[in-house]
DNA sequence: ACCTGAACACCGTTCAAGT
DNA sequence: ACCTGAACACCGTTCAAGT
């Protein structure tokens, strides 16, 4: 990779990665239905057809907001993972989850709502796969040190992704009550639901 | 009321109702995002202003396709509740609330998307907020026949609607596999976590 | 390569009238 | 009351050029 060329002809040394940036920020204040092509090639002052360049439609720079989302969302976990005891870093990556889309709740609408019902069927290749996978690696760890039942740890993934997976739809959806409030529902929920599948 | 006058001047007796129902139609076959006001009046017959007499805004309106998908939900988990064991009745309304999820994809999507983030911030009177009453009364009464622990009903609640709620949201977003394969998952998934809480 | 400006075919919403 | 038609200020996307 060149080096940036500072103050060259061209707007942006990166204009792929401010249309990104930017797009995270209208969404975030005004929603996935907020954000405009044209709007944000002005406000990043550049021609409407710009961002084209870059993006082939404005599906696909919504795609480019959700994958930065599952980036920031992947890392949480993992650092949430990484706890000694097998079934608190079940629970903590669970409220981390579920923080992130309190924190970020028109990205993480966008992150699970992107693809209405176009192409894409089986989801090959889905960032969402990557976080599951290590859902599934953190519940065989409980499986092997018996603090969870040895029911087939898919199952088992799919119910602990579904309970995070619906608090933070709920949470975001304001039916956890008041976000302060929301927080320690989040917590007592995650906890409830792990200790009782905890079957030591 | 008065009589509906048959062929009268008005191009419908009810266009209100005729609004809703093919907004309901499109949203299955092209998503929220596809939905025109403009092309549902063409399709009714009416000129692009019409559908404004009825509805304030395209708010309104899928707010209106929201609240006609609740009450079939509602319609469906009742008759699922209404099961002797209490236990069975938990299970079954929670695949009925899945199954539901998976035949109107779109339409569910709108029932918990709709508000992005504008006015109502403690969601009074909610639609939703009716299931989940009817939830916490099921789960009371399975409490009272000692099928489930002692733990507050509305913590339990609030886990077995984020877990059925999560299901459908993974199964909408083909998550869960093949059509056909996630119905069985549905129902392995609620199943385990609801004998997994089952304290006997 | 990357950007520009004009153009096309749409939108949602408002307004001033019509019956 | 309910509907109409013109108008406003936008869109996303495409095309033919510019440097």
């Amino acid at each position: 990779v060149p080096l940036r060329k500072k103050g060259d002809a061209y707007h942006h040394g990166d204009l792929r990665q401010a249309l990104v940036d930017a797009a995270i920020q209208v969404v975030a204040r005004h929603g996935a239905d907020g954000l405009s092509l044209r709007e944000l090639a002005r406000r990043l002052g550049v021609s409407h057809q710009a961002p084209y360049r870059h993006f082939a439609d404005k599906r696909a720079l919504l795609e480019a907001v959700a994958a930065a989302g599952f980036a920031v969302l992947f890392d949480r976990m993992r650092a949430a993972i990484r706890n000694p005891d097998p079934v608190a870093g079940l629970i903590e990556s669970g409220v981390a989850y579920v923080r992130f889309a309190l924190e970020h709740p028109a990205q993480y609408r966008v992150m699970f709502g992107a693809r209405e019902l176009p192409s894409g069927r089986p989801t090959e290749n889905d960032p969402g796969d990557t976080v599951f996978r290590g859902l599934v690696a953190t519940i065989e760890r409980c499986q092997q040190a018996g603090m969870l039942p040895a029911a087939p740890s898919r199952d088992l993934a799919v119910v602990c992704w579904s309970i995070v997976h619906g608090l933070a739809m709920l949470a975001v959806d304001d039916k956890l009550g008041p976000r302060a409030e929301a927080e320690l529902t989040v917590r007592r929920s995650v906890e409830l639901a792990v200790r009782s599948l905890d079957r030591r």
